[in-house]
DNA sequence: TTGTATGCGTTATCAT
DNA sequence: ATGATAACGCATACAA
């Protein structure tokens, strides 16, 4: 292995001016610069970023926890944290944890370990305490999912008013028995859409009926059963709005297996504007969220924390948008 | 911060004894063993992996280099790199390279600069010769798409059986005018694809028309408009072939709107089996690859490598299956 | 069983 | 503009 001393004896100058060469520091002259350029070129070097981040006590590198990579919902926010990672000189370390609370411990030891600069959590497993725990001692954001109590960033949008927005386009189009796909975990946008399910029902005289109620796991399967029970106990529905594209999909099949017809029998909204969403039989009415500005957004926050730390706690609420196609509207 | 030096004072012992007990050596009494773990535990400590990793010259990480994570197919064959890396004691570092050779290589630093013990190419950017510079000097392995000539370990299935089985299929159905969609790239999977493509036609009496092809880029658009252009032009073909997934999903969605009935009027044939193709309506009848196994079976051999370094290159085809669906058959 | 001391490759401080 | 050298945190060979 060739190392910095390698390069210096052979360039006959000191590891000093290599190193400054190197990180493209001032006080070297044009002329030696070149010359140990052109050593470092002939003797194929590549400096060891081992000794490099002991030196400098920092890698350069953050951490991206996210439950799962299937989920096509998240592959824009990664590509805007990516982007952004770039541009200022960080790489990216995507990890599964699997919403599996040891799985995301294993990859937080990175952070403890001082691997990684940083992290941002798409869905942290670990409770309101060893998030605080975490994003006391390094730079932390939350995307998309967050604990709402926890002094830790977030990035996200408004769920309930999206659900709102979703629910409030079933009922303008004349629907009045609305199932819901939900589904039971701590999420905190999982409460806030089933609240704004209830409000738009509420708020336009509808009144809610645990009925039309059934839930899932985010999982295909879950929705098509959910849907495949709701149109057994209460054939009234005509519309169901689920809490993410992947059951809403799993309700279109189910329904179109009863031989409903969509939107004219049943109207379905999902919630995510998955990369599927429009490639759908029919295409998806959703929520999109801004995902590649919500993933820039958490960086550059991240960013921000790992400059300047201290606490700078700060919430962003970015735009949502609702996107009607055919699973609602011919 | 905090250092295995400030555990060594607080224990009363050297810090040689503490670095024994991080590391479950022999040579520590137990009582010592347990004094120290306690100190451990009461300061908080977390040892400093950059000085472990530069004393070791080793990170116990490795890099999965993937063109994209939006594509579900490379989540299971990710899941099962993880699992085995788990339990061998490494952690996984997954980067997105958008089929940019320029990111390839910057990810790639992170190999030469020995943040990573080894790679796992998901499809390959760089050409064989920058892959044989890098394949002698580290661990390296080809995982799905690979270059033929090139002197790095590669885990794949045989493409070529299998394009050729799922024609074989259509044409057991009575079909004799099939499509063909392609992608015009370098990759030897595509090529083999299409070679199993001609070769059921060719072995069952069928002439390759050169008209029943169109080329799309793996997206659902480029699927959607090469069956647009293929029933514009050919209005004979009563089934495609398509190499993707992502592509035939397109395809179906094209068919109904053009009023065909699936599978009656056209039957489609996938590659991939990702996780949307028994979601899809009609379910898309596909080729099915062992993805987890692949993953599983990389990084084997990946660690085989880290392990004993020097050329044993593996080469490793894994089986594969045809899963029929609703699209070719009701 | 435990401690001492050296070095991993690099950067940064201080001299020159 | 350049060089000598200490230091980063840890593991390990060797001494005791």
């Amino acid at each position: 292995m060739i190392t910095i001393k390698d390069v210096a004896k052979e360039a006959g100058v000191s590891v000093a001016t290599i190193s400054r060469v190197l990180n493209n520091s001032p006080g070297v002259s044009d002329e030696t610069r070149k010359m140990v350029l052109s050593v470092i070129k002939r003797l194929n070097y590549n400096p060891n970023l081992l000794g490099r981040n002991l030196r400098r006590m920092e890698t350069k590198m953050i951490l991206v926890l996210l439950p799962t990579i299937s989920n096509p919902f998240y592959a824009r926010i990664v590509k805007g944290i990516e982007d952004v990672a770039q541009k200022n000189g960080y790489g990216v370390m995507l990890c599964n944890t699997d919403s599996d609370v040891k799985r995301e411990r294993m990859y937080l030891e990175l952070l403890k370990n001082r691997l990684s600069d940083g992290v941002i959590f798409m869905a942290p497993e670990i409770d309101e305490g060893e998030l605080n725990e975490i994003g006391e001692k390094f730079a932390a954001v939350q995307c998309c999912e967050y604990k709402e109590g926890a002094n830790v960033s977030h990035v996200s949008i408004d769920n309930f008013k999206a659900a709102y927005k979703a629910v409030k386009h079933l009922i303008g189009l004349g629907h009045k028995d609305i199932g819901l796909i939900s589904c039971k975990n701590n999420f905190l946008s999982t409460k806030q859409r089933e609240e704004g399910y209830k409000k738009a029902l509420i708020d336009f005289g509808i009144e809610f009926n645990p009925q039309y109620v059934r839930y899932g796991d985010y999982s295909f399967k879950s929705g098509f059963r959910a849907t495949k029970s709701l149109l057994a106990d209460a054939d009234k529905i005509t519309a169901i709005f689920a809490i993410s594209d992947i059951m809403a999909i799993g309700a279109i099949k189910a329904a179109n297996e009863n031989g409903l017809k969509i939107p004219d029998d049943i109207a379905i909204v999902g919630f995510d504007n998955i990369s599927f969403a429009p490639m759908y039989n029919p295409s998806l009415t959703t929520i999109s969220q801004p995902k590649y500005d919500i993933g820039c957004t958490a960086m550059e926050l991240l960013i921000k924390q790992i400059k300047e730390r201290g606490d700078n706690k700060e919430n962003i609420i970015l735009e949502h948008e609702l996107i009607i196609r055919e699973s609602t509207v011919k």
